[in-house]
Formats: structure tokens, C-alpha cells, sequence
DNA sequence: ATCCCTGCAAAGCCTTTGCATGCGC
DNA sequence: GCGCATGCAAAGGCTTTGCAGGGAT
């Protein structure tokens, strides 16, 4: 759904807030440091209130790992999942095929799964390089 | 671990969080409700500090839900995930070998998977049956 | 003109920190 | 008695809410 069908409106953060989300999931903080970096003072709270409405018209997807911020990411068309840096906060995207998983575990334990989330944790090349 | 070789010391208030502590994920503030209605009034500071200690020592395995509220429960010895119920809360334990899962992703990333989360959320058979 | 959107301020919630008192060893 | 543990108060960080002014349609 787009914000013209649903009869709210375009406005300058809205359009910048979409231009800066990716497949990268960003954080509202993030999202606002992006903005203002380049030049565009949006309230801090106007990015939380945009990225929750366009986690509810599904423009972008809400994520939230274990630190307890919340991520928002650009819907991909592939289901997937995160690999996440723990020394310098990057992350990657990764495929994993877990439809076995979840039909198994509706077999066995009478739950009817909506949705799941799976993320794994650990370090990226460059900081298993750089050595903790 | 556990306390007396650490040095650490046994009070009334860690042996009454270590009794309510089970299998099932709760948080600061569930324990500290279960302790006062037990009849124990332990400070709400005391239970997050107590329970960070458990975490820390692993007589406790903190996790963490869509929710953002930590959650802890006592480590059992199977590596286990968690079906998540979104409409009453339930929360059941679940086996899922997903080792084959971590080392595709190594072989394929270059990540080092360290650790990685993994829920469910879905409805419990009650809550299918009582129709949402 | 209408209603939505934004910014500002403030509150809410979970969690952490500081400090003096108290208790286990 | 020493040093860790606790309680109380307060602060910190992320997020939400209230409200009035401004802007899109």
C-alpha cells in the first residue's frame, strides 16, 4: 500500500525517510543522524511516528534484535535473515530456507505459527581479523 | 557456577529469585510480582541486579523477545527455542536442531556465528480454539 | 477549509547507576 | 570487621503521547 490510496499525505520527511531506509535495518535514531546529516531536520519523533506508519502500510518492516532498539528495513521480496556484527554493529543479510522448520513444529506441538524471527550473532570477516 | 565458589555471597533474596526461576522465560518485573506475592518484598532493583548476576554466572540464560523486555529462565541442558503465543503470552519450549543451518551460514558468509536467536510467535492451540 | 502532519515538551516504561546502610562470611 | 548486597532515589535511553500551529489536498 502507498501513502496516496490510503489518502495521507506525501511530505518532505516522509519522501527522505523513505530515501534513507534500505535493506539495512536502521534504527529511528539512525534514521533521524542520516536526515540530518544531510541537512534535513525532521523531529525525532516525527521519524518514530513515519517508520510506524510505514511498518503499518508494510513500506518497511519492523526488526528488533537483541538490544532493544527497534530496526526498520525496506520489505525485500525474499524472506530473510540477519547476520549480526557483535564488535561493530554490522549487518548482513543472509537466505535461509526454514519453511521445514516451522511446518515441523506445527506438527508436533499444536501451535499455529504466524510469523518468527531468526537472527544470528557473531563477527564479520573484518573483525574476526582484526582480533578482539 | 555457583555462588559459594565465587565468593558471592547467599542472601534471602537470591535463594527466593533462583526458586521462582523455571523453564519459562519471565521477566524483572514478572519475578519481582511473583516475590511479592510470595511475601517477599525485594526491591525491584535487586531482581534486575540479581538476575543479571544469574545470567552472568549461568545459573540463568537471559533472552530477549519481540517485546524488549529482557527475559531469563533457568538454562536447561538442551539447547532450546521458544513458541511464542501473541495472544495470551504462553510461552512453550521447543527443540529445533538447527546446526546445519549455523554451519551453512559460516561456510557461506564468512561470519562467525557465535550464537543466535530463534522464536516462534504464533497462537496457542487455546487461543485457535477460542477464536480471535 | 479541512484534516492530517509536524515539532516541541513532557511523560512512560524498562533498566542502570550512585550512595549509604545492612548483612553474610 | 570487611566487603559484598540491598534499598532508595535518581538518572538514562528509547519510545509514546498531548497539544497547538502549520501544511497538504
Amino acid at each position: 500500500m502507498d501513502l496516496q490510496t490510503t489518502g495521507l499525505k506525501i511530505t518532505a520527511p516522509r519522501k527522505e525517510i523513505l530515501n534513507i531506509l534500505s535493506s539495512d535495518p536502521l534504527s529511528a535514531q539512525e534514521v533521524h543522524q542520516l536526515l540530518k546529516e544531510k541537512g534535513f531536520n525532521v523531529d525525532l519523533v516525527t521519524v518514530y511516528r513515519t517508520l510506524e506508519l510505514f511498518d503499518n502500510l508494510k513500506l518497511a518492516r519492523k526488526t528488533q534484535f537483541e538490544d532493544k532498539v527497534a530496526r526498520f528495513e525496506l520489505p525485500s521480496d525474499s524472506h530473510h535473515h540477519h547476520l549480526v556484527c557483535i564488535k561493530c554493529g554490522l549487518v548482513e543479510d543472509v537466505e535461509v530456507n526454514e519453511r521445514k522448520f516451522v511446518k515441523k513444529i506445527e506438527e508436533t506441538s499444536n501451535f499455529k505459527v504466524e510469523r518468527h524471527s531468526l537472527e544470528f550473532f557473531g563477527f564479520c570477516i573484518t573483525c574476526q581479523r582484526i582480533n578482539i
